[in-house]
DNA sequence: GCTCCAGATCGACGAGCATCTATATACGTA
DNA sequence: TACGTATATAGATGCTCGTCGATCTGGAGC
């Protein structure tokens, strides 16, 4: 019988041995992961991830009157980063008037921090 | 003069009053979001945040023949996403003879975990 | 040399994204 | 009712992304 190193890891794998340790994944584990990347992907654009900073770090609700200043771009692409955000589950608003104020929704960062950590 | 709920939020911050909290945006935190954004648009795809969870399940380095099987996608394509995880900072490769093996950096994660904590 | 194999790169294609301007909605005020 | 204001939506545009098949690279063995 051949040496592992005479080996591919393919042929390996056939032998019943492996070039590293055999590798699985869960559905359970797959399903998690389809839901934080989701997560991770709206916090991917530079904008709306300072949009959560800026949230996080002032407790309570923001108008978003407040935010439009702090980025350069126009109240209308601001409005469709916030909302990406909202559908992905990561803050949501409240209508007073004519303002709106959005806030992050507690827990919404969990899971994705507890896998990160 | 008139009283606060008669004004907007924009004649507020003109007359040096607000709707709500003033908010700033120091350009430290700004760059700080920027690496941060940039790591989570790599985890934003969920093939990658998979590849991320496996490498950091199994300790140690594993070949790339091992994740192929793991995903329904061609090769060419589970190599695209390597380069981009690579790119972001998030895992390194080393060769060995024929075969490449991955394994997340430490720490890469660090920053965008202590944020989102 | 030549051949085989693992992995990376290339080129193309369709889908999605970030952005804008223009417009709509909805509320407040006169 | 009519007007102004804050936010959301619509439509268009150019760029990026994920994916594939085809090809390239370079190490291992004959």
């Amino acid at each position: 019988m051949l040496v592992d190193l005479e080996l591919s890891p393919k042929q390996k794998r056939a032998a019943g041995e492996r070039c590293c340790e055999p590798v699985v994944y869960p559905d359970v584990q797959r399903e998690h992961a389809l839901r934080m990347a989701e997560v991770a992907k709206a916090l991917g654009d530079p904008i709306r991830l300072q949009l959560v900073d800026v949230l996080r770090r002032h407790a309570g609700k923001v108008c978003v009157c407040e935010l439009v200043p702090l980025f350069d771009i126009s109240q209308p692409t601001l409005s469709h980063h916030l909302k990406k955000l909202r559908d992905a589950g990561i803050v949501d608003s409240e209508r007073q008037g004519l303002w709106a104020y959005y806030y992050v929704i507690p827990d919404a960062l969990k899971e994705l921090s507890a896998w990160l950590s």
